[in-house]
DNA sequence: CCTACCGATCGGTAGG
DNA sequence: CCTACCGATCGGTAGG
C-alpha cells in the first residue's frame, strides 16, 4: 500500500531545516523540532541516529539540489561567461531559506566530527566549488577570462554572493533582478579579457 | 603605583577571542576560558557581567581598530580606487586571527540579544560597512566608478574578502600578496568606468 | 568598608 | 514511535 502522507522523515527535514538556519547547530535544541512537530523528541532519534545525522542530512540534501542545477547549466549553456551568469541567477533567485542553507554549511561544518566534516567537505568540493572552478578554468584555457588563480577567481565569485545567503540581509525577499544583473556584471567585467 | 602586570581583563579578552572564534558563541564555555588561564569560572564574572557582555567586548574593541585603520586610509590616500585597494590590503594583511573576527561578528551576532543586536548592527554600520560605502559613493560621484547600487557594491566588495575570514580557508598562513592584486584587481576593473 | 577573587553549588537543559 | 528518565555539562551566583 502506497503511503501518501508526507512521511515524518521528511517533515523532521523540512522544519529542523528552518530552524538551523535560524538558530545555527548549538542554538537549535532537538526537543523544539519535536514540538513543533507535535511528536516527542525520542521519534526523532527513530528516524535519524542523533542530531549530526539530521544536520548532515539537510546539508546533504541541498547539495545535490545546486549540483543539479549547475548540471544542467552547464550542459545547456555556451560560453563559460553565459554559463556564469545564469549560474549567479540560478543560485540568487532561490527563496530566502534555500540561500541561507549553503551559508549554514560553511558556517556549521566546524562543530561536526572530524569524519563527518571531511566527508561532507569533500562532497562541497566535488558538487559546488569544483563546478565553478572548472567554469572558470574552461573560460580561462579559451581565452574568454584573464589568467587569473583559478581558486581566487572561485572564491571572489562565491563570495560576491556571500551576503545574499544572510536572512538579515535581505529578509524573506527575493533578491532584486538588478541586484543580480549588478553582481553579475562587476564579476564578469573583472575577470574578463 | 602603575600596574604594569598584562591585567586580568584585558588576558581574559585575547584568550577568549581565540576561542570564540574556533568554536562559535555556543560551543565555547566559559569553563574553557578560565581553564585556559587558571583562574576560577567566578573571576571572568568580576570582570565581564556575562557571557554576552564578554563576546561584545571582543567584537566592539576589533570593530574600533578596523575603523581607525579605515579612517588613515581615507585621510592618507587621493584617489577612491586607491582608498579601496588600500583598504583591502590593510584587512586582508592581518594576522589570520584578526580576519577571522570579522567573520565571527557577522555570523554569531543572531545568537545575542535583540537589544546587543541592535546596538552593535549600528556599530557595525557605523563604524565599518558604512564607511566602506561613502568611499565607494564617493568614487561614483566623481566618475571614477559606474553607477552602481552602492550597496550592492559595498557587499560585493565585502563578500570577497569573505572567505578569507575563515581559518579554514588559508589556515593559519598569511593571504599572499599576489591573492591580494588580484581580488583588488577584479573587483576595481568590475566597477570602474 | 574596598578590590579581586575562590570553592562550591544553584536551577535548567543538553543529547541520548 | 512514547513515557520516563540518565550522565554531563551549561551559564551564572551564593557566602566569605
Amino acid at each position: 500500500m502506497n503511503n501518501s502522507e508526507p512521511g515524518l522523515s521528511e517533515q523532521i527535514l523540512r522544519i529542523a531545516k528552518r530552524l538551523f538556519i535560524n538558530k545555527g547547530y548549538y542554538g537549535l535544541a532537538m526537543r523544539e523540532i519535536s514540538d513543533e512537530l507535535g511528536v516527542s523528541k525520542a521519534a526523532l532519534y527513530y528516524h535519524f541516529k542523533d542530531k549530526e545525522q539530521l544536520f548532515l542530512a539537510i546539508l546533504q540534501a541541498h547539495l545535490e539540489e545546486i549540483e543539479a542545477g549547475i548540471n544542467q547549466i552547464v550542459a545547456e549553456t555556451g560560453s563559460s561567461a553565459e554559463q556564469i551568469r545564469k549560474f549567479v541567477a540560478y543560485v540568487l533567485s532561490q527563496p530566502a531559506e534555500q540561500r541561507a542553507t549553503i551559508r549554514l554549511a560553511s558556517q556549521e561544518i566546524v562543530h561536526l566530527s572530524p569524519t563527518s566534516r571531511k566527508t561532507f567537505g569533500k562532497n562541497y568540493q566535488d558538487k559546488f566549488v569544483g563546478k565553478i572552478q572548472s567554469i572558470l578554468r574552461a573560460g580561462m584555457d579559451a581565452g574568454e577570462f584573464r589568467g587569473l588563480q583559478v581558486e581566487v577567481a572561485t572564491w571572489a565569485l562565491l563570495g560576491m554572493m556571500y551576503p545574499y545567503f544572510y536572512p538579515t540581509h535581505t529578509g524573506e525577499k527575493p533578491v532584486p533582478n538588478k541586484t543580480i544583473q549588478e553582481i553579475t556584471d562587476i564579476y564578469l567585467k573583472g575577470i574578463k579579457k
